[in-house]
RNA sequence: GCUCCGGUAGCUCAGUUGGAUAGAGCAACUGCCUUCUAAGCAGUAGGUCAUGGGUUCGAAUCCCGUCCGGAGUACCA
């Protein structure tokens, strides 16, 4: 029990003593005490003087009068104004530490046979593109939150639907018949995405030049559009492939295949990873299969030209369509035989979309779809809603060159690693290979906390001319504190110094009880991340956690400390502080190096 | 037009179910390496929380209006 509802449980007795009335447990707000008071535990007295029919200071008074008699672990109180200060003892914050490094699991909860599924969908790329950095804020959320509802307690299935057919795809092959010259991926040392997504590249230069030519012989925009010679091609490539044309399967084959191993370099960069894969190709039939099931029962009906629509008026929304015309499937369908897919696969309890919010429509509309298709787990989806990364120029625009490449962005943050540790002398005596791996993690880190520290939901703002900080709040930060406190540990170990989690210490420092203050509260965070959807949370907890172990480090010495019992409870809170650090961080993808 | 989201320091972001004097980092300026790693610590400066009203003991937070920005809006994914 936190030492908020114990304390919460206590008022609502106390106010029924003194006042004989009645209080909610959630009426008693209980927050930390400003660092600026003294106290560890305030309560929020206004919500009482209706009963009390006193005064604030008064209430407040009597108030902790009556807890600090009645409640063991309620040493002391004062009062200013409607705000009473409760001290807590000494053995209740050293109880956590012990408890913290004996039972290991720092809040995290066991994963029990008969756990709740959850299976969590991120990344879902298009095969005719390498990754970006909105793919990537896509990945680190998707895999960071899968940690963290596994953290707490439920079975995650993480799942990546790739978007492997249509248009896109035909576009890469047709430029690549066209201007490629049989170049592969051997051929020309590019990664295969890399490549796919350079005749994508290709082809819209040649489109765009073609549309330009014919609205130059008089021919209006749109009607250029659609009759450039190239984009007839790719449409002719895309109906081949629905139509199974051996040739035309086979080319989307080997160039997917290039798209899938490039892709999985940067996976395996990134840290993130699946448990089960589906392919567009696979799942867009079963999705028309059920429109047309929707169909014969009079959920949906067709329009003159065939297409097949879904009308959504009635729940404030507008109408769909779910067919075109020439009978093919849109995205929606495809989500529609997907979904279908996997609640046939698996027992799903919940079903998370990790998509960005341009599509916060698109999944409004999903879920009245399926639930009117008669599918029970439809109206519980959640569509996990993150906003886009902006750059100062503004949207990443993949077609215009503005977008920010995966891959160049990782090893450019590598390399500034590299250049900083060099520079600041360190990892001087570790091997090539040992500082090539910390370098990694330290790229990584700073990446992944960079984009996982704000606020999912908002947008973010990312400047590539200024190359994301290794100092302040960041992961570098968190993980150099780290690094530090093993750096401590090892040394103690080497002195034959041994930690015992019985801890008999009677005053405790300002920075010491704020250190426990902070360590009590991981496992609510692990909570509240869970039920937020919110990996940023971790994010700052770690943040002031570390923070506030550099300022304690600064001025009280562990190894130097003579007194063997306070070296032991210092040792004892560096350990627990580097774990639920580590632990936290982990929740983020983000490993810690031992040194740096 | 309509719907949804946002607006906090020069910049990037925090800000607990409404609570005390608004919090970090970056950038700027001052100090601190003979002491467990200076990717650090201590400090200075920087705010009409877009704006106008309302609700109340109390509002960055809740409600209404206005302005600005972003996204979506029936055969792209």
């Amino acid at each position: 029990m936190s030492i908020e509802i114990i304390i919460q449980k206590a008022a609502v007795e106390a106010i029924k003593s003194l006042y004989q009335g009645e209080v909610n447990e959630n009426q008693v707000q209980v927050q930390n005490t400003r660092k600026d008071f003294e106290g560890d535990i305030t309560i929020v007295v206004f919500p009482f003087l209706r009963l009390s029919k006193k005064s604030p200071e008064l209430t407040a008074e009597e108030l902790g009068k009556y807890l600090t008699e009645n409640v063991d672990l309620i040493e002391s109180f004062n009062v200013i104004k409607g705000f009473l200060n409760l001290v807590i003892s000494n053995e209740y914050w050293l109880g956590i530490l012990g408890e913290s490094y004996s039972n290991k699991n720092y809040g995290f909860k066991t994963v029990g046979e008969d756990a709740e599924l959850v299976m969590v969908e991120y990344s879902s790329p298009n095969t005719n593109k390498p990754l970006h950095l909105g793919h990537i804020r896509n990945n680190l959320l998707g895999h960071s939150i899968s940690e963290i509802v596994k953290a707490n307690g439920k079975k995650v299935i993480k799942t990546n639907i790739v978007n492997d057919r249509g248009i896109h795809i035909c576009k890469s092959m047709y430029a690549w018949q066209k201007w490629g010259n049989g170049e592969t991926p051997e051929s020309s040392g590019l990664k295969g995405d890399h490549l796919v997504g350079k005749y994508y590249v290709e082809f819209d230069k040649h489109y765009k030049a073609e549309i330009a030519e014919l609205v130059e012989s008089g021919m209006a925009k749109e009607e250029a559009e659609n009759q450039a010679p190239s984009i007839i091609a790719a449409r002719e490539l895309l109906r081949k492939w629905e139509a199974k044309d051996q040739e035309t399967v086979e080319l989307w084959k080997t160039m997917n295949g290039w798209v899938y191993k490039g892709f999985d370099v940067t996976y395996k960069t990134l840290g993130v990873d699946f448990d089960k894969i589906y392919y567009e190709s696979d799942t867009y039939l079963v999705g028309r299969d059920e429109v047309l099931r929707g169909l014969d029962e009079g959920i949906f009906y067709k329009k003159e030209d065939n297409s097949v629509w879904a009308d959504l008026t009635g729940e404030g929304l507008d109408q769909k369509i779910l067919l075109r015309s020439d009978g093919t499937s849109v995205y929606m369908t495809q989500d529609i035989g997907t979904a279908k897919m996997r609640f046939n696969d698996y027992s799903i309890d919940k079903m998370i979309y990790v998509v960005g919010n341009e599509q916060n429509y698109h999944f409004q509309v999903l879920a009245k779809l399926l639930d009117k298709l008669g599918f029970k787990w439809g109206k519980d989806l959640y569509h996990f809603s993150y906003g886009m990364v902006e750059l100062p120029s503004g949207k990443m625009k993949s077609r215009e060159g503005t977008v920010v490449d995966a891959d160049d962005l990782v090893e450019g943050m590598v390399q500034v690693a590299r250049d900083m540790s060099a520079e600041l002398g360190k990892l001087e005596n570790l091997s090539e290979e040992e500082s090539e791996n910390t370098f990694k993690m330290i790229a990584l880190a700073a990446l992944k906390y960079f984009i996982l520290k704000v606020d999912p939901r908002k947008n973010m703002m990312f400047n590539p001319e200024e190359s994301i900080d290794f100092n302040g709040n960041t992961g570098p930060f968190i993980q150099y504190t780290y690094a530090r406190i093993r750096s401590v540990l090892r040394k103690a170990a080497e002195q034959n110094i041994n930690i015992t989690d019985s801890v008999t210490v009677d005053a405790l420092s300002v920075k010491e009880k704020e250190l426990l203050k902070r360590i009590s509260l991981f496992p609510a965070a692990i909570v509240e991340a869970g039920d937020n959807f919110s990996p940023a949370l971790i994010a700052n907890y770690c943040y002031e956690l570390v923070k506030e172990f550099n300022q304690f480090y600064h001025d009280h010495s562990i190894l130097g400390e003579t007194d063997e019992n306070k070296r032991n409870f210092r040792l004892l809170l560096a350990t627990v502080v580097s774990s639920v650090v580590q632990k936290g961080m982990g929740l983020l993808g983000i490993e810690m190096p031992e040194r740096m």
